[in-house]
Formats: structure tokens, sequence, C-alpha cells
DNA sequence: AGCTTATGCCAACGCAGTTGACCTTACAGT
DNA sequence: ACTGTAAGGTCAACTGCGTTGGCATAAGCT
């Protein structure tokens, strides 16, 4: 019976697998991190995850109901971690900056994990936290709720939404990404200026651009945008 | 000889396959379009699509060097279309708001396969286009090189990283949709008040909310913000 | 008409997720 | 301490995946 799987809470016989290593959800999690990194994103297989573990691939669906549910579960963790590394200041530009930045970078110190997880909105409880730490900074700094909550919207999904592509690019294979990084470079810079003008004109600033990621742009941008409706509502 | 792949161009002997039909790279990425719109984002394999082109899966392999080949030309075909559904009418403000809903409009159309291709850059062709038209938007209303280059980086990459997330959940299979819509009503307006205050009292709101793209919102930041820069230059 | 070879098909490889049957051992109740 | 129960481990096998090498054939050139 693959099918019942037991909470984590209630979880009470632990037998040794045949490696000898006691599992538990988040042993599988943390070892689950460690195989992504080492056999990229595509690298996560049960039988892999077995064998790390010291233990049988089928074991893997006594904890989880199968591999996209121990995904979820490892987006959750990368969420968890942005939490617990952020603390208030009661400043609610230098928080929401804050969050933002740890969300982002909790996602891309797994690059390979955030491939997999990061473009699905999982209701869990560590991703339910993070929701209600940034509207109530949005609402404590005086935004009217409507606006809060849109604030809130284009928050949330923008961090998740430039971490998975910005670990896209970081997830790639090192021989591959600095092919990628070198195409500004080559493919972009030698188009022809009668073709491409603007591009051949700002070929240079693109080569120095485009290998970073436009989140903490596109995070300036928002909280401007909160500035822009705090000086109408007249805070 | 799996691995010489011939270019669509070179091509001159077109055999008819077992089921009938003339193969072509266009036809094969259609076919893949109606493929994944049919069994999901996951369900593109080279034995489901060689059924569906009446050919034998591993005839792929004469047109894409593998699966993933074959995703990066469906991407390609996307963004091309993106191109095609757009025209400039020269106003600075309507250009890069027209152009960037239709790439995330031409992304959704296709979910499935958006999920598959819009988290990666391809340097392709149509995408250089795409890149050298912003470039000259923003130019031509008067921002300084660094300032366009800046903001166009986080167009287009806001732009492919909003459609990869929002494709996501459109993705999802009808029932898992719903249910994920419902989780707004259910598992978020049924938070306590006491420990999760801000949700709770934005609860309607963020039903309303939440099932649709942050995208449109997240666009507009943007656009501000070439509002504010213009004024700065003193244009 | 005949030659070449691009382009199709077939069979098979290793690996994937997943399941059902089967042990085995840790704990609960006495 | 003894024992019954079932959680939680293993094993073997299923289907389906991407991919490849060998082979057949027909399209187009001369």
């Amino acid at each position: 019976m693959a099918k019942q799987v037991v909470p984590e809470a209630a979880r009470q016989r632990r037998r040794r697998t045949h490696g000898g290593t006691v599992l538990s959800e988040e042993i599988i999690v943390r070892t689950a991190l460690r195989v992504l990194r080492e056999h990229g994103s595509t690298g996560l297989t049960a039988r892999r995850l077995g064998a790390a573990l010291g233990a049988d691939p089928s074991t893997l669906y006594r904890y989880f109901a199968g591999m996209d549910d121990l995904a979820r579960a490892i987006g959750d963790e990368l969420m968890g971690r942005a939490l617990d590394s952020w603390t208030s200041t009661g400043d609610w530009r230098a928080d929401p900056r804050a969050l933002g930045r740890a969300i982002h970078a909790s996602y891309l110190a797994h690059p390979q994990a955030a491939v997999l997880t990061a473009s699905r909105v999982t209701g869990r409880p560590r991703e339910i936290a993070v929701d209600e730490t940034i509207l109530g900074i949005l609402r404590g700094a005086g935004l009217p709720d409507p606006v809060a909550v849109g604030v809130y919207h284009a928050f949330i999904d923008q961090s998740l939404a430039f971490a998975a592509l910005d670990a896209g690019s970081l997830a790639l294979a090192d021989e591959a990404r600095t092919r990628d990084e070198e195409m500004w470079r080559s493919t972009y810079a030698r188009l022809p200026a009668e073709s491409h003008p603007n591009i051949a004109a700002t070929a240079h600033l693109l080569a120095r651009r485009m290998p970073h990621s436009a989140f903490p742009a596109a995070l300036e941008m928002l909280l401007e945008h909160i500035d822009v409706q705090l000086s109408r509502v007249g805070a």
C-alpha cells in the first residue's frame, strides 16, 4: 500500500534502512537538495535518491505521495529558509526589500531545486506565513486594503517568477552557462548595425547587464510604486 | 545516425510516413502544441508525438537533436507569434504595453507549452527581433542608453518570468485548477484572525485578486518607472 | 533508367516512476 | 516481560520514457 502516506507528525515506528540510516521527511528533503545540486534539476530520481539515502526507492512512497509531492516539499523548505533568514525592522521600505531579496536568494542558493519548484504556488504553511508577513508590512505602511492586496500579489508572484527564471540560467551546466553568457558578446555584439541598430548601439551595456538578474531592478520599481500610492493616499 | 540533423531549409527528399503525412519542422511543432494542449505539459513524449504524426518516434530525431531541442523550437514559435500579433503605433507608452501583453498572451495561449519553454532564453532570431524592438522603443522615447538597457532587461525578463508562472497555474488539470482557486476561499479564508490577522482582514479581496495574473500590474509599474526616469532626464 | 542518400521504420537498450506482495521490527497494552 | 499490530522497510515487476544502430525505400539528380 503505497498510497497511504503517514504525516510526519504522526510517525512513531521508525525502522532502519538497509544502509543503516533512519529516515524522516527532513532528511529526505535535505538529501534531495544535495542530489539536485550534484546531478542537476533533472537528476533527482527515485532510484538515485534512494541510493543516496541507503534505502530502496519504494521507501520514498511511505513519506511522499510521489515525486511531485516531494518536489512541493522541497519548495516549501526553500520558502521556510527564506523567512527564517529574514528579520523585521519595522521600516516599510526596508522590510519588503529585504524579504524579497531573501526569497530570491533562498531559491537561487539551490538553483536546480528552484527550477523544479519555483513555478508553483503550494499554499503550504510556510508560504502562508510569508503572505501574512507581506500583507502586514503593506497594510502597516498605510496602504488601503485593495491597493495592499494588489501590491502583495505582484510582490509574491514577481519574487517567485524571477526566482524561477534566474535559477534556470544558474542551473545550467558550467559549459552551457558560459556559452550562454558569451552569447551576448558573440551573437548579439556581432549583429550588423543596419538590421539591429539599437542592439548594436548598446551592445557593450547589454553584455555587462544581461548576465545579472533583473530582479533587484524590478523590486525597486515595486517599492517606487508603493511610494507613489502612499503619496496619493496622503500618508 | 540520429545525430545528423538536416536544417529545414536544406531538406529536399520528403518521404511519406507510415500514416501518409509528410513531415516538416512546422508540422511537428504545430502537432506538438496540440499534443501539449491535450495531454498536459508533461504529456509531450516522443512516442505520443510520433503517434499523433502517424510516424515512428525515432523519425523525430531526423528533425531535432532531441526532445530538448524540440522544446526550444516550440518556444521560438510562441515568441514569433507574439511579435507577429503586434504592430507599432509610435507611442512609447502604448507600444511596450501592447508588446508585453502580446508576449504574455502568446505564451498563455499555450500554457502547457509555456511551462516547458518560457523559463529559458533561447537567443534565436525571433527573440532577438523582440529585443531590438523594445530597445528601439525605449531609446526612441528619450531614455539614456544605460537606463534603456536596464528597463529593457527588466521588461523582457519580467514578461517571460510571469508567462512561465501564470502558465503554470493555467496548465493545471481542470480538477487541480479549480481546487487551486478554491484554496483562497477555503484554506486562506478560514485562517483564524488571531494568527493571521492580515490575511483574515483581506480574505475577500484576496479571493478576488489571486486567481488572476499580476503581470498587468507589474507591467504598469514598469511603465510608471519609465515615466519617472523620463521626467528626471527632462524630456 | 539508375544511383545516391535522405528519410522513414524497427528492435532494443537502460532508466524512469510506481505498485503489490512480502518481511520485520518498534511500540502499545497487558 | 510478553505479545499483537501495523508502520515502515525490502523486493520484483510493470509500463512507459528518450534514444540509438541497423536496415529499407523512395525521392530527386544526372
